[in-house]
DNA sequence: TATGACATGTAATCTGTTACATGATTAG
DNA sequence: CTAATCATGTAACAGATTACATGTCATA
């Protein structure tokens, strides 16, 4: 029960991927293995069970289709209750705890953003995260500063990598929502 | 038994605080409560039987220390297996398997290494992760290319930061040796 | 007929999270 | 006396990893 309701990032990433088209639990490890940008792994012990879940709490329906002439798959579908959840998750508001232990998850987030929410949604979840990491880069200079006069010099480069790492994700945040304001007027 | 051995990233990371100074597990439980750079939970939950297992590997050594008068308390340290068992760890190559997976890792190894393992191992380390990145980036970036067109906005956008993150990372290992090697002329 | 891609699953194990339990000491 | 802080632990549960098991179909 890490995330709001029982549903982990894996189960994020599933309904944000049937959002996008159904498919069987086999294309899903695809996709997980192909892509280099990895949040999650690609394991069948990991998927099947999640997809399970998923069903169980009735955010996806999964049919079992054997024309084919191949093995049985079944191919998962989003239900309404399931584009809900995955709405609701994408439009939380970015907090603090999340920027420190679960990064992936905003950047996931928004990658699912804007087919299963909208654009003034992603562009919503840019500026929250704007503000928080506005909110936050303070905090972690301060924290370098105080740091104790003992850290060597590698613990010390490693918390400003830290720092640099939150500053680029702010630059990036910054420029995506250029990009989505400049578009929105383009389109509408 | 995901690191080589068998020891999680807790595990590392409570080795190399004990290497810094041998302490209770309250205290590391402190430790990892006060940064903001966290990369471990401070529950007792996981401290203390993390600290169970690194014992029975022979790794930390805990004495129960009970003249304080408060509750009876064991200070655990670093046995010569568990210091070399940690300088193992830190001057393994940085993998593009790390990379991906457990890029946490590789930056609390770089702030362990120069207590641990000296200023040679700390900048082998930073070349070894710069070698890595220097590979990694082009493959990213032709991933980037041949993202299919049908790719939404935000999908783009988000693969886009991770590379820039790998950038800014690339970035950082650069200066970051500069700084060993200006320094390394200095003191030696 | 053997291999490799397709396709789904299970079992053992490990680790972490959450929540609770215990108990001593100090400050108000 | 009560609350807060110090200090250690346990138990239930969730989720992931690894390795294995199963079975179909195409092709070489």
């Amino acid at each position: 029960m890490k995330g709001g309701k029982g549903i982990s990032r894996l189960g994020y990433a599933l309904l944000g991927l049937l959002q996008q088209q159904p498919s069987s639990g086999y294309e899903l490890r695809k996709i997980f293995a192909a892509t280099s940008m990895k949040t999650c792994s690609d394991s069948p012990g990991a998927i099947y069970p999640a997809l399970e879940r998923l069903e169980r709490q009735g955010l996806v329906r999964g049919t079992v289709e054997d024309g084919t002439g191949l093995r049985r798959r079944r191919m998962f579908r989003l239900t309404p209750k399931g584009l809900s959840e995955l709405r609701a998750w994408i439009v939380r508001p970015v907090t603090q705890e999340e920027l420190v232990w679960n990064q992936q998850d905003t950047l996931l987030r928004f990658a699912f953003s804007e087919q299963a929410a909208g654009r003034a949604a992603a562009c919503a979840l840019l500026k929250s995260l704007e503000a928080a990491l506005k909110a936050y880069l303070p905090l972690l200079r301060e924290e370098l500063r105080s740091l104790p006069s003992t850290t060597p010099a590698s613990g010390r480069l490693a918390f400003q990598y830290g720092i640099r790492g939150y500053e680029c994700l702010r630059q990036w945040a910054h420029d995506a929502i250029a990009i989505y304001q400049k578009k929105g007027k383009g389109v509408l």
